[in-house]
DNA sequence: TTTCATGCAAACCTTTTGCAGGATA
DNA sequence: TATCCTGCAAAAGGTTTGCATGAAA
């Protein structure tokens, strides 16, 4: 691996990450950087989400449209999924204990990890489908 | 929705993907189809593994690529997936029980599913890996 | 004969890459 | 000055879509 020289963009770019929750695809970063930094490219962004996944800085997270997510936060957890409106939010539930080992003695290999992301409807587009149905209903 | 006709093409993804246990991606499955009928195309394969999708005939995977993946079993499973090979597998069912409901406590909205996958080596990729390593060590 | 599905090709979207110039150490 | 990084634009890879034709009900 080469070695790593400081940059102003990667800095933003880590910067940005830090400062939000909602787990950003590489183009919303860049839509948010830009207004700093009009002449920032996203081939940039690209380069530095992979360097900094690389080296460990960030997560990378898929969700189900195949799209990818940064996370800033690289300790162990877990994620909520909303199926409307595609929102990421991180659980505050701990880890849960041994599900590597559960699937180790399975005749498959080296178990290292997993991801585990919960889908269903966020608090939002929860109460708007209660709404549309209370219209039907009338 | 609109009503399904049959057809020969859905018919003959439907079977194939059955008959597989490597959860292909859409293009594994075209290459797979065209053998036997070298005039299918693949915007009926995409077309039709949405709309299988869609009425849960068959489920889809996203892995860690952004590459989605197609599985015949709709029951609930987990896979295990090789950082390797990419190769993915059926993990046997019921290793956890009710982990919906360990999301659901939070303050986030309805909770109605997971998806969980184990990442790893699988046997083959471990072997060629310690026998590299081994190699390097003389 | 109406509706749905197909093949083909073009379009689309996210991500990667080549290159010449610019910044860092 | 050697190495790394950037902006730009083109290319790549997966997926979707428009359209004219063909098959199913």
């Amino acid at each position: 691996m080469k070695d790593l020289k400081y940059s102003r963009q990667r800095e933003a770019i880590l910067d940005n990450l830090k400062s939000r929750v909602d787990h950003p695809t590489a183009d919303m970063l860049f839509q948010s950087l830009r207004k700093d930094d009009p002449k920032i490219s996203l081939g940039t962004v690209y380069r530095n989400l992979s360097l900094l996944t690389e080296i460990g800085r960030i997560k990378k997270l898929s969700d189900r449209n195949g799209i990818e997510r940064y996370d800033y936060n690289t300790t162990d957890h877990y994620h909520f999924a909303c199926k409307a409106c595609s929102k990421l939010i991180d659980l505050p539930t701990g880890i849960i204990a041994g599900l590597d080992e559960k699937a180790k003695h399975e005749d498959i290999g080296i178990v290292e990890n997993h991801s585990l992301i919960f889908y269903g409807y966020c608090k939002e587009c929860y109460q708007k489908m209660l709404y549309i149905d209370s219209k039907k209903a009338v």
